[in-house]
DNA sequence: CTAATTTCAGTTTAACTGATATCA
DNA sequence: CTGATATCAGTTTAACTGAAATTA
């Protein structure tokens, strides 16, 4: 290992010591919380090879059943044209089937497998413990409370986007 | 207005009606509510021609005093090469003075100016009515539990990154 | 020499748009 | 014809990386 070493301190992921009137404001802190979140879980996929879709994708059609990619993008919220790949990938995995409609030759209707059931538990024991570790600072009545008002809040804004 | 009206039907921003299972799964309702509160505070201020980060960099400078670059980078979480530009573009208000440190030449001395204190101000009054607005659903007692919460959520993971 | 600063130029990625071919 | 579907190709944007030039 030779290499230029010219300067390579800087990389600096920026803390915060924001100013006062900043700190409480909830937009701002429902960003910081959410791209910890985001960090946390991503990795946390991306160390068992998945991507929040997948789980997404495998839980809509593990738990409500069979769906086109245009029902399970309105289930999920995952946009028809980014779920060509994931599909894509699920189906190389072995974890769903594609099959053509044969009740309207435009759809195509998409199954769980076997082998996507196994993957969907797997995925969700994993994605349990990495909410788990998300909510640690807080005791079970705390984290009630946090989703509750979370829920709230989207609830009033139907239909915002994706975002996972 | 001709155009070619080819079919005009699909941007259709795809609604949620995701599994159980995942529904309360507090990433999730962060990644939700967050997006909800980007987009809200996002569109507010560019009604007013502005930006988060010009919003948090003329805070800083206001509640905190003039710094240098690298130094409002760390107060405020925002990147130094991204501030560049920020800066560029407050400067080019009248919001901000930019001046070489004769302390240090490397740096330069960010100074709000009287017209930024006003623009802070006309900012200030502007996020506080929408974090209203996104608060809606809520009661004073509950938000200030939402406050809370995040706040040690965010606490509980030191020196996360950037979001605003 | 190392380390900090400003700046620029570039990458990555999720989210989103638009259009095409096919079929109801 | 309109409208839904699967697919592809592309844009936008914040977040991030790397490095050069300058000065401590």
């Amino acid at each position: 290992m030779i290499g230029v070493m010219t300067t390579a301190s800087d990389p600096m992921p920026p803390a915060t010591d924001p100013p006062e009137r900043i700190r409480r404001v909830p937009s701002r802190l429902l960003g910081l919380a959410a791209a910890q979140a985001d960090r946390l879980i991503t990795a946390g996929l991306a160390g068992a090879k998945a991507h929040r879709w997948h789980y997404t994708v495998l839980a809509s059609l593990g738990d409500d059943g069979p769906a086109s990619q245009a029902g399970l993008s309105r289930r999920t919220g995952i946009w028809r044209s980014d779920l060509v790949a994931v599909l894509n990938e699920l189906e190389a995995g072995g974890y769903v089937l594609r099959a053509p409609d044969p009740a309207d030759r435009r759809r195509n209707v998409i199954t769980i497998t076997e082998p996507g059931r196994g993957r969907l538990t797997e995925l969700d024991t994993l994605v349990t413990a990495l909410q788990d570790r998300l909510m640690a600072p807080f005791d079970a009545r705390e984290r009630e409370q946090l989703v509750d008002l979370l829920a709230r809040l989207v609830e009033g804004f139907p239909a915002g986007g994706c975002e996972q």
